[in-house]
DNA sequence: GCGCCGGTTGTGATCGCTAACATATTCGCT
DNA sequence: AGCGAATATGTTAGCGATCACAACCGGCGC
């Protein structure tokens, strides 16, 4: 007789018995259009050859059934997801969050999903884990929004199996890689105090590990050297406000402090507290300059001075750029860079007149 | 006589003339150690009676090839893709960027991954758009970051075909949803500033369409009536420091106004920013509020007294209310409802005997 | 010694799609 | 008309996994 398992076919009209629902798939449609399910697929790609009529009639099934091609089946024949996947340290804070809406935004115009993986610690082991679970989920591309300089060294092993793209700051390593430049940024933002009449500026600096913090403090110290200016011990934070404000009472009292460049705004935020609380004045007896512009710079007290870093473009140049790297025009080896630019705002101001 | 060799496999020579260097599949783990492809497949889905020799010698196999399972093959027979979909409407934003890293955080130790989809606009069709998409990526069920009250019709009509969980206000329709209590919070903020002595308290809601804006706005006016006490007309902004900032010189010399409660933080410290512009003190004229708790608000001029949220807790939440829908435990129509906490600052004091 | 049983392993079929090739059908041009 | 080149459409064979079922194995009871 009939053996068990192989009634999968007819079902013709009205499902009758079934209670599932099942979903429609390429053969349905290709029978209710009366072609057979190559042609459907031929719609459903673009291919060129159909005639018009046809299309029409197979779109109308489509539209009838409510047809939707099964992204598995195809992925598993045209081997290819259609997938990139970004993995990212701290997605809360604001710099990483706007990469990743930069980086989706640009993704969905290049018709690509957007799978994110998190990393619960910055050491290489974790990046690594992050990588694979992303390779396993069949990822074409990655791009890592993860600047720890410990990252750098996992992500080589892994770049020949799967094109992986790094945003950030710029590393030494050979890697593609969008960054900002940073320190060109955080010259600038020294010079600028210089400038103003400061003997010399205060850093607080960002995390060790993280080439971002490096960077900015290469470009500080560089800039105090080309000026032939004294080097002043370093603080350092972990990017939050709370860590500014630690940092800001143990310099709030300090006659010599009259300028500090702080890595990111959030810590000149917290800074910009402490010294409020301990009674000096900014711009008046201390300037301040932050990093990164974020949107709520030019509301602090006062309205923050700081370098401007368009996250969103970085996000959306690392993925034109992982882009390219999938449709073989790699090996270019042109990191992208992308320039500083100075907002002057109220809290830095002249040096006074000893 | 008969070795070890035994008759199965003519085994070895992974002759390896072409340069293309095949992902190895499961046959290649088979052939090598010996069994069938099923095994393999047993040993890596985890299933009961594989002697434990065999087991070994699968396992040993599959990292001799660095073997990794094709996920869109598994994906087309098991029916599952192991992959959730996050809608997010600004995932820039403090609260919505928190709530996707509370997400993926617990998908991931759920195993699932997480695909994300930002909204252009707020409008309905977008919002269908994005879970649109999802879907035809073939994710298993969808997390709704988009508390806009157009956004809820959209959604329902969805729902059928994939369990989607809302995340964020409270609504009226009839979705799983995860919130935070809006109203007692703008309730218990308002009523804060009643009983500091102010005669009445202002508002500055969010943009209209949104949930949160909505609630906390109801919540609002209800602490005022209950109180029996006039309600001022509202102005309202967009989320951001700067509408905070413009809504602040508006009422800045409005000397009826000794008390605002803000719908978040941000337009709290634009309000803060234009209050010390036109020279008015905080809190000694005028009592300010917040919503959010953000990292930064504890550092504001002077540290703001807000409406504290968890928004990790909340996308944890959200994502366990998915994951029980998808294990059939629905229905039980029970929504998640997370109660405010007030975090009293220096923004919010008595006001002044007039 | 036979049959039955449960642990262990192998053999097809199948998921829904696209690629490659085979087969009509239409058209243009001598 | 006629014949080859396009233009349309259909047929078959996988992609790489899981599932259902069959086959094998050794021990046990009678």
């Amino acid at each position: 007789m009939i053996g068990p398992g192989h009634q999968r076919g007819l079902c013709v009209g009205v499902e009758a018995v079934g209670t599932e629902v099942r979903q429609p798939v390429m053969a349905d449609v290709a029978k209710l259009a009366g072609v057979s399910h190559q042609t459907v697929s031929r719609v459903l790609n673009g291919a060129p050859h159909v005639r018009s009529g046809t299309r029409e009639r197979v779109l109308a099934a489509i539209r009838e059934l409510d047809y939707r091609p099964n992204s598995a089946a195809r992925a598993l024949v045209t081997r290819r997801s259609q997938t990139l996947g970004v993995v990212s340290f701290d997605s809360t804070l604001y710099g990483p969050a706007s990469m990743l809406d930069g980086i989706e935004r640009a993704a969905r115009t290049a018709d690509y999903f957007v799978s994110v993986a998190s990393l619960r610690s910055l050491d290489s082991r974790s990046v690594q884990e992050a990588v694979d679970r992303l390779r396993d989920q069949g990822v074409e591309g990655i791009v890592v929004i993860a600047p720890q300089i410990s990252a750098v060294g996992a992500l080589s092993r892994v770049s020949s199996s799967v094109p992986v793209v790094a945003v950030g700051a710029g590393s030494r390593s050979r890697m593609p890689m969008v960054s900002f430049d940073n320190r060109a940024g955080a010259e600038a933002a020294t010079r600028h105090l210089l400038d103003l009449g400061h003997r010399t500026v205060h850093h607080l600096a960002g995390p060790a590990g993280w080439m971002e913090s490096r960077d900015r403090h290469d470009g500080w110290r560089q800039a105090l050297e080309d000026a032939g200016v004294r080097v002043p011990p370093v603080g350092s934070g972990d990017w939050s406000a709370r860590s500014g404000y630690q940092a800001g009472r143990r310099i709030a009292h300090d006659p010599e402090v009259t300028a500090v460049f702080c890595a990111n705004d959030h810590m000149a935020l917290g800074l910009l507290r402490a010294l409020h609380e301990a009674g000096r004045a900014v711009p008046g007896e201390i300037s301040v300059i932050g990093f990164d512009d974020i949107p709520e710079a030019a509301y602090f007290a006062p309205p923050l001075t700081t370098v401007r870093q368009d996250f969103g473009e970085l996000g959306r140049r690392a993925l034109e750029l992982l882009l390219q790297e999938l449709a073989g025009v790699s090996h270019t080896r042109d990191d992208v860079q992308i320039s500083p630019e100075m907002v002057l705002r109220r809290s830095a101001g002249p040096a006074r007149r000893g």
